[in-house]
DNA sequence: GCGCATCACTAATGCGCATTAGCCGAGAGA
DNA sequence: TCTCTCGGCTAATGCGCATTAGTGATGCGC
């Protein structure tokens, strides 16, 4: 069945059926295959060859046109250099707000950097036709496997784990067995917004959040916390204003009461609706408060899409292409055999012109700092957040 | 040098140091290597297998998760159900304008509905790592290869191809020996968006191209003549504008006389720069003719992304997820070893709101018209324009 | 002038799979 | 009873390459 029919393999002839081999040009070079092979991969490993000789064989090398069967290749090298991605979603689904793309960037990039191609499994939206259930079988085709998003399925996928087999996720899991995973730093980017907002004298900051226990929650208000602790400002109850819904809960009312208490800055957490940020603006425009004349703002995500106008709120950006590199370089690692390190990926700040010293107080920059400072608890090495300049 | 060192395959053991192999899945199910090839490859080839052993086989593969390993099956010369895709820049670039997305789209769906995993080979843009110029022919490890962009080197795709490799190239190419490829149907959307300002009542119809040989320029162009041609209108110079710099040349001035000598449409060609569209509404603009109440303008194509304000223009979309699918389709009967058939995809007219019936001419719809219609250029059967309702 | 270490190269092997040629036992035909 | 299929399976082979053992020559020291 191969090639154009019948069976083309008629050694001994000098028929140069399909593209030629190592074998043909060894015969045409007056050498051996393996000669051959050992000049065109560039391996001298402890063989040596002659310059006569290296020229006759890349001499006809060339004047054949060979080129390798990558195949072949991966088949002695028994690793193929392809990693998986697996989607529970369509790769590319047609609405581009909520697709993968943005990783998928990174991926791409760090994946050609380390010499690996990518294969997309297909299909694996509900609905897929080969595999079934046990679709994610087929990421064994690959030396490893990245998963997007939180919709693979579980056990699938503690399995093969559990079996050896190199997988990333892409964004932080929680299973004592599960997958290895890269995810933003979330803690360390919240506590650089309010590392900033100390920086620029505001004493009294409010935290607004909504209602959920997601990881990516949790850790922007622990990033909060750490950030006015380690300024040696309150982290009571006061510091954290959370609401199932925002938009209702958030009046006019309550922010003008906190400033008149002396609140200078307020820091929304980003979520898929954005719930928090947008009852905030609509909260403050509504009391008539200005930003950043009146008070500072600032979002610990990217803002919405839909908000392209109006001033850049401050904040960090979640730097998904790098976060696909990440994760590309740790499954290239689990694939060597090597241990993985650091899951986290700093994030990057953004500085937006919703940031400004507060009003009454004269700016103080870092001096007069109430309380004690906290040194035990500085930045982590290395996942700090990776601060743009201010005049950037 | 094989995994961490040493050679691993100690085989005797029951170590499991890699993935399973059909040797493993034979040993479980207590059969030969071959009776497990021949059950999991269903190709009965002359043997018959018994119920029993087929239930074994599969079982014990299914509890080792055995997946075939791609490469060996290449090597074998069967299939491994991968499509490879090339894009000669970055398949994911950072500026998304530019990108392959919207193809991709209708790819990974048509790959996953006809059974195929898509690998995306890396680093083919300038300066990647592996292959050196030789990149193209890792295709090798898939069945078959999409080719998005014009930016492969043709020496080495066509070499692929005159060796039967299945290629399908994503547009128009024009190589005699070159690879299969799709395309967008520019003759027949154009002849259609000119049959509808036929049908709305326009008799004076001007086309406004730029100055270049493409052949998206050309089609568009012999699209209009044929709208032209069909409804009796005249075809001769004064049908068509060119001009290699619309923005200086496409005056008020000139607008104005030809709406004074009756001229009630104007059609623009599509391109990177929409040069001729932008000339042509500033032109109006100045000329104070408004759109639709004055003139009725048409676009051959998409409009820019940074026109998003003001009216919509009638014209067409390139369904981009549809030619992906279409290639994919082209290079799966490539591989199946099928024919190729209708390389075209039907655009999709846009209605937009720039379209209205003429200004002093009663909208006399399609009857009076001038002159003989020519039967035999009907449109193409199969290629049609996939017209939009009017309503929609 | 005999061991011994290069040097320059080759024969042999196996990667994981598909395929081909058989092998063995049971029933059918003679 | 002896061959003759034929069903059900397996041993053997090869895909094109990389890799590992060699194998002759040659040079070198003593």
């Amino acid at each position: 069945m191969r090639e154009a029919g019948k069976r083309t393999r008629g050694r001994g002839t000098t028929a140069r059926p399909g593209r030629p081999r190592q074998a043909e040009v060894a015969r045409l070079a007056g050498v051996s295959q393996t000669t051959v092979s050992l000049v065109l991969g560039k391996k001298t490993g402890g063989a040596a060859i002659s310059e006569e000789t290296r020229q006759k064989v890349v001499g006809a090398a060339e004047s054949l046109g060979y080129v390798p069967d990558p195949a072949a290749r991966r088949l002695a090298a028994a690793r193929n250099n392809l990693l998986g991605v697996f989607s529970f979603t369509a790769t590319f689904p047609t609405d581009v707000q909520h697709s993968y793309y943005p990783f998928l960037v990174g991926v791409e990039q760090e994946a050609a950097a380390q010499g690996y191609d990518l294969v997309l499994f297909t299909g694996s939206s509900p609905g897929g036709t080969g595999g079934g259930t046990h679709a994610l079988h087929r990421a064994r085709l690959a030396d490893g496997c990245l998963i997007l998003g939180r919709h693979a399925p579980t056990a699938e996928l503690c399995r093969l784990v559990a079996e050896g087999f190199p997988v990333v996720h892409l964004g932080r899991r929680d299973e004592p067995e599960g997958p290895a995973w890269v995810g933003a730093d979330y803690v360390s980017a919240s506590r650089g917004v309010v590392e900033r907002l100390v920086a620029l004298g505001h004493r009294r900051i409010v935290l607004v959040r909504e209602d959920d226990e997601a990881p990516a929650s949790t850790d922007r208000e622990q990033g909060v916390r750490e950030g006015l602790e380690e300024a040696g400002l309150p982290v009571g109850p006061e510091a954290v204003f959370r609401s199932a819904d925002p938009a209702r809960e958030l009046t006019s009312d309550r922010v003008r009461e906190w400033v008149a208490d002396g609140v200078t800055a307020f820091v929304a957490e980003e979520t898929d609706t954005s719930a928090a940020w947008r009852a905030l603006n609509a909260a403050l425009a509504e009391a008539g408060l200005n930003c950043p004349g009146d008070v500072s703002l600032a979002l610990l995500g990217s803002p919405p899409p839909d908000a392209a106008d109006g001033p850049t709120p401050a904040g960090f950006d979640i730097p998904r292409a790098q976060l696909g590199a990440a994760a590309v370089r740790l499954l290239a690692a689990l694939v060597a055999g090597e241990q993985a390190s650091e899951p986290l990926v700093a994030c990057t700040f953004r500085p937006g012109d919703t940031l400004a010293p507060p009003r009454r107080t004269s700016p103080q920059p870092p001096d007069p700092l109430p309380g004690p400072r906290v040194p035990g608890r500085g930045r982590n090495r290395n996942t700090r957040t990776e601060q743009g300049e201010p005049t950037q």
